[in-house]
DNA sequence: TCTGGGGTCCTAGGACCC
DNA sequence: TCTGGGGTCCTAGGACCC
């Protein structure tokens, strides 16, 4: 018989604000709000701020004089700071359990499958202070016998940190009724806005209520992921820990612009950086795609004419030349672009990837060659070593123009020579 | 003036085949 | 005059996640 799971999920509290928080110790305890790229929305939030209401996703401008007036420290995203603290977090976590799911950027669940005759809580306590010890990073662990139980286990924890100390373990069958009557559908992983507004419209309102319903009765409207969330609910595990890492299934580089933009021409030098981009990750991966899709929209949030139109093609043979790619996107570009729009936002997307190994060729026997490929590593080598970007293909624009804001970066303390932390 | 980006999974419906 | 049924594959769109 298959021995009964047990999964922690260990989830940073406002990630990106402690990240910031860990070269600026003097904003301990001081609100702080990370900004979403443009400087558009807030996306990362304190607990100080939580408490002044400004909710998540609010658009930055909507809440600019709150923020002053509460002299709120604000950040625009560091990706590159976040995702280097994020590795060093994910390090420390990988010793503390024989199997681990890197989940997302600030979250990763554990197995403590088999590990009955610990004490999960006073365990889980013990990994919050050496990732704290380790990195600064602040930490709340959930523990329960399926992903989402662990997932309400960590609400838990983090919506009373005093009492729990950073901990809830919801294993117990009594303490698991306990907290699931009084527990919102809405909150619970996996069930949006719409699943929840069904829920209800059913009189479901409560984790409890679904967890006693049947999961077929629930499957009518949710599909089989709401009828997995409900057997979940009732201890039964039905979602693995994904320990080995699947290759991506597709690559997407899009972004908003900085300002409206009207010209193919100014649509061209981005969508080229945008190929750019996603060719990097591609090969960084070891990948090729045998697909690509070009997309451009108007902003949805003004009021003039609209229109957002994709177009895609298949390629004769695998590949991952930026060059090549450059070339069939602005084919793409030309189908879709229509003259008189006011552009918001545009991206290439990346499909049908397989191993750059298992290489087939095309009609012609023709496909990457050696040269392409080596020409392409030469290039992915000096723009690693000296900044990307040092050398970028002309279509890709000098000015760039339309890039995107980021006013509050701050330093990439942990990855560039330049920005490391001087003491005086 | 100013509203993110990068993913996954599921389903319905069309195309195609025998 | 009568005009099937079942299977697979692909894609677009929706919903959700962080």
């Amino acid at each position: 018989m298959k021995q009964q799971p047990i999964f922690a999920l260990v989830d940073c509290n406002s990630f990106y604000c402690s990240c910031e928080r860990v070269f600026r110790p003097d904003l301990l305890n001081k609100p702080i709000v990370v900004l979403s790229n443009n400087d558009g929305c807030v996306v990362a939030r304190t607990d100080e701020v939580k408490s002044l209401g400004i909710p998540s996703w609010e658009p930055y401008f909507k809440v600019k004089d709150q923020i002053k007036k509460h002299n709120v420290a604000v950040f625009s995203s560091n990706y590159t700071l976040y995702g280097d603290l994020s590795g060093r977090v994910m390090k420390t976590l990988s010793e503390f359990a024989p199997e681990m799911e890197v989940y997302s950027i600030d979250e990763a669940f554990l197995s403590f499958t088999g590990m009955n005759n610990y004490n999960l809580t006073e365990y889980s306590k013990k990994i919050r202070k050496t990732v704290l010890q380790n990195t600064g990073i602040p930490t709340c662990i959930g523990i329960g016998p399926t992903k989402v139980l662990a997932k309400v286990a960590n609400k838990v924890a983090k919506k009373n940190k005093i009492q729990t100390e950073g901990v809830f373990n919801l294993c117990d069958v009594e303490l698991r009724e306990k907290v699931l009557k009084t527990f919102p559908v809405e909150d619970i992983w996996g069930i949006g806005k719409q699943s929840a507004k069904k829920l209800h419209e059913h009189k479901i309102k409560t984790a409890w209520q679904l967890k006693m319903a049947d999961p077929n009765y629930i499957q009518r409207f949710l599909t089989v992921v709401g009828a997995r969330i409900t057997k979940e609910l009732d201890g039964v595990s039905c979602l693995d820990l994904q320990t080995d890492i699947e290759d991506r299934k597709q690559i997407v580089s899009s972004r908003s612009f900085g300002r409206q933009v009207k010209d193919l021409s100014e649509l061209q030098e981005s969508i080229a950086n945008h190929v750019t981009t996603a060719c990097e990750k591609l090969r960084k991966q070891d990948l090729k795609c045998k697909n690509i899709t070009v997309f451009i929209q108007t902003n949805p949030f003004k009021n003039t004419p609209q229109y957002h139109n994709s177009a895609s093609m298949d390629l004769l043979s695998g590949t991952s030349v930026t060059p090549k790619l450059i070339a069939q996107a602005f084919l793409l570009l030309n189908r879709v672009y229509q003259k008189g729009y006011e552009y918001k936002k545009c991206g290439v997307i990346l499909n049908g990837l397989h191993k750059a190994t298992l290489q087939q060729m095309d009609f012609f026997g023709r496909h990457d060659s050696v040269a392409e490929d080596e020409f392409m590593k030469t290039l992915d080598a000096i723009n690693s070593f000296h900044g990307k970007g040092t050398i970028k293909f002309a279509a890709c624009g000098i000015d760039q123009f339309w890039r995107m804001l980021a006013e509050m970066k701050s330093p990439c303390y942990t990855t560039r020579w330049s920005e490391i932390l001087g003491v005086k």
